[in-house]
RNA sequence: GCCGCUUUAGCUCAGUUGGUAGAGCAACUCACUUGUAAUGAGUAGGUCGCCAGUUCGAAUCUGGCAAGCGGCUCCA
């Protein structure tokens, strides 16, 4: 939950950090500014986020950037008055009538009743304090606290306009959030500012263009990505890389199709009850025919696929039923448990069309899915394990500082959950337990649970600051029980296995789009989709270039010669723009010696070295997967 | 899905009050044979997102749709 600031109590609210004070404050001054333009304009909350702070309104006309420079000219008027934040405590009573007489959220009584503020009120709870909040003629229903005065919010910017809905609720009316940012001064203002230019190039969007990695086409379909051939050896590293992983955690690798019928997912629970974030479902051609024979309707098709009387298949949106097919397909004993079955397993998602973006939100995308089936004395080390694998990947990419631990678990009010309260807390207890091995902090969270179960996440924000779920690690008793899984147990009696759903990357689209911000397209030399390129001078070396090729290309490396008749300089500004790690200049020079002249993107020229001397250091670079370049001794 | 903005060459962008399009880079060709972030000259490239409408005439005005972007909601 990212707006989880405006959920704080009034208890949270008053140990808000200076910056945040600052940016509640500024969120007034940008209130204040907005009235004195529109004064009909009905406010809501303003609260302080990450990055900035937002005031939603309620106001006819539509504000556009082009309305920012007036804002923040009123804005700026408001901060040189230099009014004081007056705090002052009022009955519910006092409270109620000031918003009846328009007075809160405002600058002056109006003849319309502050509604917003109004029902704020409302939802605070008997007994807490009331406050209302004054700078100048701007009174607000605010629990505050607040800086001094409005001078000290020097250093602002009105940021964009989108729009939110009241309260989060989709229900609610849609209200105009405007963004803004502030900052104890000037120059801190100016760093967010240019750090924000920084991360728009960063953008794996863009990146994905440029450095030809994937593409998306309208013709094909929102949402569904095309690997490009650089954007697949990404791909397939990442997958050597995780299948390397599993092998070692006595993983067994499984393949399983792309839909399954409608009936296995009637018996998971995904069918007919999550359809409206699945692809329709595919009827069969005969029942169709027969159907369209009939002249039956598009709607007594779908009711038909719903209840069970037409069949169909579904483009699969999980993973999961398929393996626990695959497990069901044999008689299992205690021995052989647990059994880790795995897959690069392609799902496919209806998402919400506003929802889609880049590589990180899509349609149709691969999990690096596994589930273990195992008895519940294995459960925690199982668990355990699954953690381990994505602390291994994530230290494998340099990423272990900049990922956030959530445990989600479900909401008890919320009935959207499946299976036995019972074995829920033993899941939760378990992930709890297993969470505390990792030595990392972590968060608990109501109500992010899966449906079947409860789950620990691993949360990676995007260049934006935007967060995303990755590997995640679930526990899960109630699929088991649907499909009547069963073990026989050293009693000889038959048992419920447990299951564990679980997928260090999350899904190779948005993680592979998150690496190339994380890395900024300058992919560490195993990852990268062209590791090195030699730079002949002149297209008298193109032969030797071309038999050092071989050579690195017969070790495994992916290398490419430049045969262009460009000099060095222009050769060498396309393979750093490429994002090449090593370039290899090669002339008279290093040909007479058996050398190679080396230069790496982020360490420039490192000097002429023996080839053999390069080589093995370059190998060794990309076996251990090393995230830093062998610097192979300063220049020689 | 909702609110707002955007859509002109492969990319980044110009395009005056409506008169059927332009630059830089990339691409291609030729010349140059080059020593660590851009050698020069030339050529080609566009149903101005799509579909309607207004108009003698639409990249430009109007409407619808689509896609992209920023939020919101959602995310098994």
């Amino acid at each position: 939950m990212s707006e989880a600031s405006s959920r704080k109590t009034l208890e949270e609210r008053h140990q808000m950090s200076d910056l945040e004070r600052l940016r509640h404050s500024c969120a007034h001054v940008l209130a204040t500014a907005i009235l004195r333009i529109w004064p009909e304009a009905q406010l809501a909350g303003g609260p302080p986020v990450e990055n900035g702070f937002y005031y939603d309104i309620d106001l006819e006309h539509r504000i556009t950037p082009e309305d920012f420079e007036r804002i923040e000219a009123e804005m700026k008027k408001e901060v040189k008055s230099n009014n004081r934040f007056e705090k002052q405590i009022v009955s519910r009573e006092e409270a109620i009538e000031l918003s009846k007489s328009g007075r809160l959220g405002a600058l002056a009584e109006r003849e319309v009743e502050s509604t917003f503020k109004l029902d704020l009120i409302d939802s605070i709870p008997e007994g807490e304090e009331l406050s209302i909040f004054k700078n100048g003629e701007f009174w607000d229903l605010c629990a505050g606290p607040h800086v001094g005065r409005t001078g000290n919010c020097k250093a602002f910017k009105v940021m964009s306009v989108a729009s939110a809905f009241y309260k989060g609720d989709a229900a609610n009316p849609q209200l105009q959030r405007v963004y803004g940012t502030c900052f104890p001064n000037k120059t801190q203002l100016n760093e967010h500012l240019e750090r924000l230019e920084e991360a728009k190039k960063r953008d794996h969007r863009k990146l994905g263009r440029e450095l030809g990695l994937f593409a998306i086409d309208e013709a094909v379909g929102q949402g569904l990505i095309l690997w490009k051939p650089k954007g697949a050896l990404v791909r397939r590293s990442l997958q050597d890389f995780i299948t390397g992983e599993l092998d070692r955690q006595g993983y067994s690798q499984v393949f399983t199709p792309h839909i399954g019928k409608l009936d296995l997912y009637r018996t998971s629970g995904h069918f007919p009850y999550y359809q409206e974030s699945q692809y329709a479902p595919i009827a069969e051609r005969d029942q169709l025919e027969k159907l369209a024979d009939e002249d039956a309707s598009c709607g007594e098709l779908m009711s038909g696929l719903d209840a069970g009387t037409i069949d169909g298949f579904l483009l699969k949106p999980m993973n999961c039923p398929h393996h626990i097919k695959i497990f069901a397909s044999d008689h299992h004993s205690y021995r052989d448990l647990p059994v880790r079955l795995a897959e690069f397993g392609t799902v496919y998602r209806w998402e919400q069309s506003g929802e889609l973006g880049g590589m990180t939100r899509v349609r149709g995308f691969t999990q690096d899915d596994a589930h273990i089936f195992c008895t519940p004395d294995q459960l925690l080390d199982e668990v355990e394990g699954c953690l381990e694998l994505v602390k291994i990947v994530l230290k494998t990419l340099g990423m272990d500082q900049d990922y956030r631990v959530r445990l989600s678990l479900r909401d008890p009010d919320s009935d959207k959950y499946v299976g036995d309260p019972a074995n829920w807390d033993k899941a939760e207890d378990a992930l709890r337990q297993a969470v505390k091995t990792l030595g990392v902090n972590y968060t608990e969270e109501e109500g992010e649970a899966a449906f079947y179960g409860p789950k620990i996440d691993f949360v990676v924000k995007d260049i934006i600051g935007r967060d995303w779920q990755l590997g995640t690690v679930q526990v899960d008793y109630n699929l088991p029980e649907r499909f009547d899984l069963s073990y026989v147990g050293s009693d000889n009696e038959k048992h419920r296995p447990v299951m564990v759903h679980r997928a260090p990357f999350g899904s190779l689209e948005r993680f592979t789009g998150l690496l190339i911000e994380h890395f900024e397209g300058k992919f560490p030399t195993w990852l990268a989709p062209e590791q090195v390129r030699i730079l002949p001078i002149s297209d008298r070396f193109t032969e030797h270039a071309q038999a050092l090729a071989e050579r690195l290309s017969n070790g495994g490396a992916r290398v490419k010669v430049d045969v262009s008749s460009d000099k060095v300089g222009a050769k060498i500004r396309l393979a750093r723009l490429d994002r090449v790690p090593y370039m290899l200049v090669l002339g008279e020079r290093e040909v007479e010696n058996g050398e190679v002249s080396v230069r790496h993107r982020d360490l420039d020229d490192l000097g002429c070295r023996p080839v053999d001397e390069f080589i093995d250091a370059f190998f060794e670079e990309i076996q251990e997967r090393r995230i830093k370049p062998v610097q192979n001794g300063e220049s020689a």
